[in-house]
DNA sequence: GGGGATTTGTCATCCAGACGACATTACGAT
DNA sequence: ATCGTAATGTCGTCTGGATGACAAATCCCC
């Protein structure tokens, strides 16, 4: 039951089990939007905000920004906070997360340099509703609230892609429930691996990946990963083992290499049917 | 391992547990950020966009705007389709969902009067990536792409109350992952349930609604409660039988009242513990 | 260059909930 | 009224994955 939508470039879909080289996710084209895992929303989603900006937007932003160094564990904001600044990732990594009532964490969203976040909170002057973590250490840009929303009403045009970049992940956090709803374990985090590789590589690391092989840039303990699939620990430690005797991923430094993603891949296709 | 951040107001914590008569969604109030279930966002999220609109605004936009009337079970998109509109429910109820690979439909978003959607589209220009079917019959009026960017850029308040729209739907997909991460059934239906309640009954039904009670004013089969939660038809048809059984619900006209809402909420605060 | 803390790896146990297979009821169109 | 379709209600059966409880390996900080 798979509906493939493909207009133009039939041979899309055939393509993409022949690019190994990664331009970064290309590999998800515009043209086949079922098989598309949300790959595009995804990149949309943690589009670099900052650097689609115009010279004299980013400028006028920054002016109104402070800097904050994080250390690694440092939190940002917790729930519950009055805070109310929006936050944009100069390098580093940030983890936003939810605690359910028993404790447990389930990671929302994974914030990379460029990306603008904290915005939930912006209009309603709430409380913060989850926690913001830096992930290893991580340089942030603050603006008030007040001061973002008055660069937004002085640059409409940053306005549109703040509600695009809003949008793709409102789409993106559609095919996460979907993921969380429908696919077992092992393809959750199949599925998981492919969308990091995809934003993360633009750092590739320093050791020189073969071939074909995705580099997933984000060093994530198995705890992390389970609370973003929501799955438990020791699953997902006995999975990724399952995938690395099969040979399509391997460690590498702290952080893992897809060896064979097209492997990963078939996953997706026929999930958990 | 309850982390309740509680400011001021020590005491509301308490206070929820005697709260029978319903000021909606206004149980859920400012100052408990870890016990609120995400009831503040849901209610943003389904805000009611037309009516927030000035009436000048208000004329703008609908005079580029075509309306559409809907049977049940029409599709207005499906994935894969090329529609570049932005829709607004004037009456009735839209269903959004996304299809897994398996066929199994995940319902992401009911739109009800007044609701905006359609929004992630916009930008991008891409294919729908979901679909959207009539829950029953609906009128949507239909604004191009083109003319809503437009009258965005023209009224910066609107384009602030849309993007207060998306990063309240953000927060809100951030409630419904963590349910699905981290609750059994019987908890995610509570959640919906509660959630349904606060959002439709304004348009509260004929039958006389007994002090203290709520009407979940949609008409939902247990297959899209089941879509809705990430569980199968059965487990919700078992599930609500116990709930009926134990007087917390019961079934009017076709749709379901909560007898005692404290009941189910309860359910919320120890959670899956 | 230890030593406490964190992370990984592995196992045996158990159960919530999926799934298939029905019977029953309600509904809506002709 | 009547038939076909869709929606409920109720069973066993079976399993993916949670949970708890460890041992081993690693990391990181003083």
């Amino acid at each position: 039951m798979l509906h493939c939508v493909k207009n133009k470039e039939e041979d899309s879909l055939v393509a993409i089990s022949k690019f190994t080289v990664p331009p970064v996710a290309d590999f998800l084209a515009d043209d086949f939007s079922c098989v598309d895992d949300g790959g595009n929303a995804w990149s949309d989603a943690h589009a670099n905000f900052l650097s689609s900006l115009l010279q004299e937007e980013t400028e006028d932003l920054l002016r109104c920004s402070r800097s904050l160094m994080l250390k690694p564990r440092d939190h940002l904001f917790r729930a519950g906070d009055r805070s109310s600044d929006v936050y944009i990732v100069a390098n580093g990594c940030i983890r936003l997360f939810q605690l359910s009532p028993s404790g447990k964490e389930t990671i929302l969203w994974f914030s990379f340099p460029g990306e603008i976040f904290g915005m939930a909170e912006l209009l309603k002057g709430s409380h913060r509703q989850i926690y913001a973590v830096a992930n290893e250490a991580t340089q942030v840009y603050c603006i008030s609230c007040k001061d973002f929303i008055k660069f937004l009403g002085d640059h409409p045009e940053a306005a549109m892609k703040a509600i695009g970049i809003l949008s793709a992940r409102v789409r993106a956090m559609g095919y996460m429930m979907m993921g969380l709803a429908c696919d077992n374990v092992e393809t959750r985090i199949a599925r998981l691996l492919i969308r990091f590789a995809a934003v993360s590589s633009g750092n590739s690391c320093t050791e020189a990946t073969a071939a074909g092989e995705l580099c997933v840039n984000v060093r994530m303990t198995h705890q992390d990963i389970a609370n973003l699939i929501g799955a438990s620990r020791q699953t997902v430690t006995t999975t990724l083992a399952h995938l690395r005797k099969r040979g399509a991923v391997r460690i590498v430094d702290h952080h893992i290499h897809i060896v064979q993603p097209d492997h990963l891949r078939s996953l997706l296709e026929v999930a958990a049917a």
